[in-house]
DNA sequence: AACTATTTATAAGA
DNA sequence: TTCTTATAAATAGTT
């Protein structure tokens, strides 16, 4: 907090402390796969997203239409990258 | 709008109208990917994100500290599937 | 494309 | 760790 009562701007930088990078990291995990998921049916969007935690964890999602395989050679033919 | 000046809340169904549709996806594409870095960043995660849009137009985002192909490799290993 | 009222996400605290 | 709440950030509708 600010002498004024007002909140800082977070800063995007590494956050520091392990505890709070936790938290931070479980609560914006799930607000990009929810954001993801409003995406995929509020525009017909395809949308893959993969995520691993700082422990290895990881977290996906892939929208109903196109599975993550034909996701990945779409994305392979249209980026010209084999992977 | 409402009678009372407030707008609705949106519903996560698709958007019929087509201009209406590709300026919410485009708005949301943004910051989906914005999010997407931020983690990133605050949380040391790494992130893969490919989308298409409805016109097939790719966007995608991946962490600078792991390329797509090893994320690919830690997905199949994790989750035991082929692609 | 820019604005802004409002909703939504979330950082900090309990 | 779950809940609350005040604030920051995203964005839907408008211009």
């Amino acid at each position: 907090m600010r002498e004024d009562g007002k909140r800082e701007d977070i800063k995007i930088k590494r956050i520091e402390n392990a505890n709070n990078r936790v938290v931070t990291f479980s609560k914006r995990r799930n607000g990009l796969v929810k954001k993801a998921k409003e995406i995929t049916v509020l525009c017909d969007a395809k949308v893959a997203l993969i995520i691993f935690a700082s422990n290895g964890k990881m977290t996906d999602y892939c929208c109903p239409s196109m599975d993550l395989g034909a996701m990945m050679d779409q994305y392979k033919k249209l980026s010209g990258k084999k992977l």
